[in-house]
RNA sequence: GGGUUCGUGGUCUAGUGGUUAUGACGUGGCCUUUACAAGGCCGAGAUCAGCGGUUCGAAUCCGCUCGAACCCA
């Protein structure tokens, strides 16, 4: 007998094993090197903005059931969790914290401030985790920021330059004028519809005829090198080659044919400038023609652009179009809607600049094929990889003029130009502050290096992760078991991880990659603090608990799919909650304390249906759980908690348990015991705090419940599972029956007769359906002594549309319109039906047919007749 | 413009060819029964987006239409 507090209280509760669990390191990875059993999460290191979201929590969760599951079913997992703490968000809360440009102190210095700040928002992030359960293994955290994980992401940049991946050269990069470096393609957003003025503009012909062209970027006049229509348009038919002058900046250039113009757009003839977008790039390298950088790297006008020089775009846009129309060049102006590619990180239009660059190149068969190899959960986002993979156009810019981030590990020879690239050995190194180790230039013994200032990429230092994860360089890399990640983020992460593992080590990074989708409000928007549907994690925490918001989230849909955050799962989480601990605290009080397990108990046929019941859940929920099924794994398991243990077992039992003798109350308890402390270990990936709580009280259990094993009752027995789903069904049958007629639910009854509809093929046990009944049951065979009226037919489509084909139909519907006592009579007694349909008499099985009866007390006879799904009873007061 | 996913009671959701379509929340009624009123029992509420096709049989497979979300151009 133990006693439990009467209420469950996760306030009180959660943080007390959030604490111990720290203190046990119970979450920690052996790594003793069985592939087998090996389970390894390459957990996606998150920026350290200081706030973990609730799109967040949901991959967190999905890691922490998979994680948990697979330490109960033996595998030694490795949770680990890193920090992607390079990149300019920290640089410009720096810069604002401190009030300072990071220009103004030594890069080194500023460095530091961008670490310290950086520790203090990881430090609030580990707390939500912490506050969330997440069974991270906290000896494996890794910070991008640290010289031991960038000296690794320093090595991988020489390895990849040794096999010619990385190579340095002037190529039109995406620029962000903002914070003033390249970005990648994938940094790259388009924003459509936004409005635009189009501009109508005449170029004067140089000995021919003026032209007009449409631009909704005037203030790349100064850039244009060229102009183009489409070969196909007869208005421009005879005007190919000719030569016109740029009004305002006077250069002149050539009209060329090219497929690509749109002759719909404007006039159909457009400028060719250096660059306004992706086209123009591709034109200016196909005609070779000239390159006039009209942008500075700060988004404003250079010397080029004449007496314009030092605008700003929209400054240089607006006193352009000025000048044209004083000139008489501006013919027309028209709104228009226009899609433009913004930074990703912070929204500013970007530009297109030439620029001295470091690149990897995109080797797209070798990136599909590596993905290919990988599972994805759900499939169909590898298409998603796929399409991007193949829509790359550029290769992987990689430099970045930035200072926060890893240091490209290069120097250049002052003297001739080379340029040298660290020797592995010499990683962690800082170019700027150091010199290289190999001392003289190579080329010509020059000693005057200049470090490379340009620093890396921060999906550098992410895209290996699963190599830093499995011990990379060190150990011999194998795949991680899983990647769990955003769908946001499959052209970024994903696939510069496929690139990396790929050319790296020539593997998968990982077996299988897990997607999961966005998380929406309980209005079914996205989340946003001015729709006011904004959650937090920890406010759901502290109204309910972690293990009510775990479930939500467990139960907001199938992985892969967008969910909504809804309060009602909350509710219905910490409704269950309750349950799960009043049925701990009911089987509690029925143990002993220092109950051993009986060797053989002498169990009744309802212990064997629901230790039957428990083994096939213990299969099912396995699977599902292996398959990161958590919804309805968790479906499963509390629609068996809560109903077959709880509203049918244990009601089931109760007699036996107050009043049974000791052989038959000794069973009951160890199949109790048996089902409830498997329903634990089962529950424990969703609600680790609730169920160790459980699992601790429970008397017979021994340490935690997330360090037990997945439960193997393997007691699958159909037949006694049958004769209890008849037992179960008579009982709740029969108390529906006195909770509608008013009566207690323990009145006690003269006595019941049950009459399966089919015989059963063991003797059915109703010892325990008598107590719950609180009245002798006997089972009968046949027909029970009361009017029994046949109400109607009820074919079997499964039986009579294979038989019948394409006649099935009107068998069905000459079934249902005849009499139904004859139809009974005649199945009955013959064991056949015979059908009349469309001038024809068929003669059916009588399996193919239900008939539908019901049960008429004789007059005079106080009894109560009672229809269930597979049995007839009759209940006399 | 191309592609992907999706459309199931008021809301959310399960269900990939065969009884009466699952459950939750909400909602109406009844009930203190020695684990639990944060409970139990009973009920109402769904033409499974629409149309067409395949099939003896479709929420489920195919096509089209409408609508939503996302990805790419």
């Amino acid at each position: 007998m133990s006693k439990l507090p009467d209420t469950y209280e996760p306030d009180d509760v959660e943080p007390k094993w959030r604490e111990q669990w720290r203190e046990t390191d119970i979450y920690s990875y052996e790594g003793d090197g069985d592939t087998d059993t090996e389970y390894v999460i390459d957990t996606p290191p998150p920026y350290p903005t200081g706030n973990l979201h609730i799109g967040n929590a949901l991959g967190w969760c999905y890691m922490d059931f998979s994680a948990r599951f697979h330490r109960l079913i033996g595998d030694d997992v490795l949770f680990p969790q890193g920090w992607d703490c390079h990149g300019l968000p920290t640089e410009v809360k720096v810069e604002e914290n401190q009030g300072i440009h990071r220009t103004d102190v030594p890069r080194e210095e500023f460095r530091d401030l961008c670490i310290e700040h950086t520790e203090s928002q990881i430090g609030a992030m580990r707390d939500t985790m912490d506050t969330l359960g997440f069974s991270i293994d906290w000896n494996h955290e890794f910070r991008t920021m640290d010289p031991e994980y960038w000296g690794e992401t320093q090595r991988s940049f020489v390895q990849m330059a040794d096999s010619d991946y990385v190579y340095q050269n002037e190529h039109p990069v995406n620029w962000c004028p903002r914070c003033e470096t390249a970005i990648a393609d994938a940094e790259v957003e388009t924003e459509e519809g936004i409005q635009g003025t189009l501009y109508y503009i005449t170029f004067s012909g140089v000995d021919n005829d003026d032209i007009e062209i449409a631009t909704t970027r005037p203030e790349l006049l100064a850039a244009c090198v060229s102009m183009a229509v489409d070969p196909d348009d007869d208005r421009y038919a005879d005007r190919i080659g000719d030569t016109f002058e740029v009004p305002l900046f006077g250069q002149e250039v050539e009209l060329i044919a090219d497929d690509e113009v749109d002759s719909d757009f404007g006039t159909g003839a457009v400028m060719i400038c250096t660059f306004g977008d992706k086209q123009d790039v591709d034109w200016w390298a196909e005609y070779d023609l000239d390159l006039r950088m009209v942008f500075s790297e700060d988004g404003r006008l250079t010397g080029l652009a004449g007496e314009y020089e030092g605008l700003t775009i929209d400054e240089a846009k607006e006193a352009i179009a000025a000048d044209l129309e004083a000139e008489g060049s501006l013919v027309d102006t028209e709104s228009t809607e226009q899609n433009v590619g913004q930074c990703w990180r912070c929204d500013t239009p970007i530009e297109i600049l030439s620029k001295e660059q470091w690149f990897v190149e995109v080797r797209q068969d070798e990136i599909l094929e590596t993905a290919q190899t990988v599972e994805w959960i759900p499939d169909h986002m590898y298409g998603r990889l796929e399409e991007w993979t193949e829509g790359m156009e550029w290769d992987w810019v990689i430099s970045r003029q930035r200072v926060f981030a890893t240091p490209i590990p290069a120097w250049h020879c002052q003297d001739c130009g080379h340029t040298h690239i660290a020797e592995e050995s010499e990683v962690p190194v800082k170019p700027p502050e150091t010199d290289p180790e190999i001392g003289t230039c190579p080329e010509c013994g020059g000693e005057n290096w200049h470090g490379e200032t340009d620093v890396m990429d921060t999906w550098m230092d992410s895209s290996i992760s699963p190599l830093q994860v499995q011990g990379w360089p060190e150990e011999p890399f194998t795949p991680a078991t899983l990647r769990p990640q955003g769908h946001d983020i499959i052209r970024t992460w994903a696939f510069y991880t496929l690139l990396r593992s790929a050319a790296i080590e020539d593997e998968i990074p990982w077996e299988e990659i897990l997607i999961n989708g966005m998380v929406f409000g309980d209005d079914g928007n996205k989340m946003s603090k001015s729709r006011d549907n904004f959650v937090q994690p920890e406010t759901v925490v502290e109204e309910y608990s972690a293990d009510a918001f775990r479930q939500a989230i467990a139960l907001g849909g199938q992985p892969g799919s967008d969910i909504q955050f809804q309060w009602k799962e909350v509710t219905s989480a910490a409704r269950f909650e309750t349950k799960v601990w009043n049925i701990t605290r009911f089987v509690g009080q029925q143990l002993d304390e220092d109950r051993d397990p009986i060797p053989d108990p002498a169990y009744r046929d309802v212990d064997r249906w629901i230790l039957s019941k428990c083994s096939r859940v213990a299969r099912e929920v396995r699977e599902d759980m292996e398959q990161y099924r958590f919804d309805a794994a968790l479906r499963t398991l509390r629609d068996f908690v809560w109903h077959d243990l709880a509203d049918d077992y244990l009601e089931l039992v109760k007699g036996r348990l107050y009043e049974g003798r000791p052989g038959e109350r000794d069973a009951a308890q160890q199949a109790l015991f048996t089902t409830l402390s498997a329903s634990l270990r089962m529950l424990s990936p969703f609600a680790p705090f609730l169920t160790e709580e459980a699992y601790r009280g429970l008397p017979g259990t021994e340490g935690s419940v997330h360090a037990a094993g997945w439960p193997a009752p393997d007691m699958v027995d159909p037949e006694h599972e049958a004769a209890g789903d008849l037992i179960a069904e008579i009982a709740s049958t029969v108390r529906g029956w006195k909770s509608d007629t008013g009566l207690a639910l323990n009145a006690p009854l003269d006595r019941v007769e049950v009459y399966p509809d089919e015989d059963l093929d063991v003797p059915v046990d109703t010892y325990d359906l008598s107590e719950a009944a609180s009245a002798p049951v006997q089972i009968r065979e046949g027909v029970p002594s009361v009017e029994l009226v046949p109400v109607e037919v009820e074919p079997d489509h499964s039986v009579i549309g294979p038989e019948f084909r394409e006649q099935a139909g009107q068998v069905v519907a000459a079934l249902e319109t005849m009499d139904p006592a004859q139809v009974a009579e005649q199945k009955t007694l013959d064991g056949e039906i015979e059908v009349d349909f469309d001038g024809e008499v068929a003669l059916i099985s009588g399996d193919a047919v239900e008939i539908v009866e019901e049960h008429r007390a004789e007059s005079g006879e106080e009894v109560a007749v009672l229809d269930s799904d597979s049995a007839t009873i009759l209940v006399y007061e």
